[in-house]
DNA sequence: ACCTGAACACCGTTCAAGT
DNA sequence: ACCTGAACACCGTTCAAGT
């Protein structure tokens, strides 16, 4: 049963990389694994368990980091894995916000943080509000890029966009810093590192 | 032509605070504002565009911070807007994920954000960076609130998702202190506490 | 300029039926 | 136990036509 269950969610990821989580459809994966429609519901029960069933697919491929290194290279691997898996996977991950972490392969990706949190020295008492904290950039991180979300501010970007100069105070102070390309792996490694001594502070 | 757009951003937003994204068609929203499917396309030009119609209609309900005010107030007073936003419009808000802030209200809502990092002595060459930072921690925040995402770690969880206790070392170091609900005003509050002493602590 | 109505190519899911 | 096929109540969008 759990073999025709993988193939099943193996087709919808494939579709989703492939042309879009619009495409993931029913009826398209059945096609693709050569099914009727309605022969999937025994193994997935409905479109949103099939959704679930791939973003537990998807946190299976993150792979976890040894717990010998050191705390902040343990956080860096977990949080570069997380947005390599998003690259990858640019349609489905964001449904990574859409669930709680109920599955086995959530919890582990959890435990790994709590323990690399607990080894940096973050009180007991503020482990868990710490790790959703880690949790909640990194994946809004990932998102925001491969959603198209982030880009460069700029004060021609606004211009352009019909607001006035006058409005935009901000702007106007940064625009010589202000680039029209960045470079989003040192931003994310710079990003990390501020997190890193913010995890350290933490006393309570 | 402006004041019938609005309208139909209204029913579209209406419909899903009522009855969730799904309930946005393009069907539903003409049924509501009391014309066919096909008139409302001179108005908003596609299901994809009304949706990003129904994102800028969102951050024009956030209101903006007097920049009279000290800089970490500011920094609460928007992040607590836009949780607030999240719970009015729970369906809605996590579009804000999807799309590149390319409106005017977007911008505006960026530039408050720029001065309150200039402000607070952010250098001027990373404040862009630390602007998308926060504001990244902050959707993200609200979204998995409003998602359901969040939900307290707790061993008798793991252990009835099917995970050997031994293979949770944090959980099982934690278990005292993983508790059953978590006052999530309180999370956010200190997460902002957080937020705030790292960007007081950004030199480059 | 603004709107309608029929049509096309899709959806998820039900149900009764087959083997 | 596993799968099929027809059907139901939907989608977004096109196109030609109305006023």
């Amino acid at each position: 049963v759990t073999d025709r269950k993988r193939q099943i969610l193996d087709a919808a990821l494939d579709l989703a990389d492939a042309h879009g989580l619009a495409a993931v459809s029913m009826r398209a994966v059945a096609a693709r694994v050569g099914m009727t429609p309605m022969a999937l519901y025994p193994y997935v029960g409905s479109k949103a368990a099939l959704l679930d069933g791939m973003v537990d697919r998807l946190l299976g491929e993150l792979s976890l980091p040894d717990r010998t290194l050191d705390w902040r290279e343990r956080l860096r691997l977990v949080a570069h894995g997380a947005r390599r898996l998003a690259r990858q996977h640019p349609a489905a991950f964001p449904l990574l916000f859409a669930r709680p972490a109920v599955t086995p392969d959530a919890v582990r990706v959890v435990d790994s943080l709590y323990q690399a949190l607990l080894d940096a020295g973050v009180p007991a008492r503020s482990v868990d509000r710490v790790e959703r904290m880690v949790s909640t950039f990194v994946l809004g991180f990932a998102v925001s890029e491969v959603n198209g979300r982030f880009s460069p501010g700029s004060v021609a970007r606004a211009e352009r966009i019909n607001v006035a100069p006058e409005e935009l105070p901000g702007h106007r102070a940064l625009q010589p810093w202000l680039e029209p390309s960045v470079d989003w792996d040192a931003e994310f490694d710079a990003d990390l590192a501020d997190l890193a001594r913010m995890v350290e502070s933490v006393v309570g």
